[in-house]
DNA sequence: CTTTTGACAGCGT
DNA sequence: CACGCTGCCAAAA
């Protein structure tokens, strides 16, 4: 399944577990490859049934029009929050053995598809 | 090949 | 705490 970073982006969201929440660049960096803003780009073309809103900045926001969106299910998941942002420290997903599992798998798939880091 | 553009991150001011 | 600038990665123009 040749398909891209944007899928594994979406299967890491996906196992993010409800009132948990990562940034970008954790994303980005638990895929082991690109960064946060590929991250982001990959986001933007979200399926609609993906819990996009477990994914935020690293600061514990996000852009003004989707945390409008959002603040709904942050407070329907009782995602710790700081104020109007989300509380990082917290909130911040800590895989445990399973999860570290599932990641492996993505990352590996990852590396399997887009390992040519050939000249740009 | 160069420039522009993103649901970004860090650091300095 | 708020801005502004620089750094990053990949894709599209």
């Amino acid at each position: 399944m040749p398909h891209a970073y944007a899928d594994a982006v979406h299967a890491l969201a996906a196992l993010v577990p409800p009132g948990r929440v990562l940034s970008y660049g954790d994303v980005a960096e638990l895929l082991g490859g690109g960064g946060p803003r590929q991250v982001g780009a990959a986001m933007a073309a979200a399926p609609a049934d993906l819990p996009w809103w477990r994914i935020l900045r690293a600061d514990g926001t996000l852009a003004e029009d989707l945390a409008e969106r959002a603040a709904p299910h942050w407070h329907a998941e009782g995602t710790p929050r700081r104020g109007t942002r989300i509380d990082m420290a917290a909130g911040r997903w800590q895989p445990d053995d399973a999860g570290f599992a599932a990641i492996d798998g993505l990352a590996e798939a990852l590396a399997a598809e887009a390992p040519a880091p050939r000249r740009r």
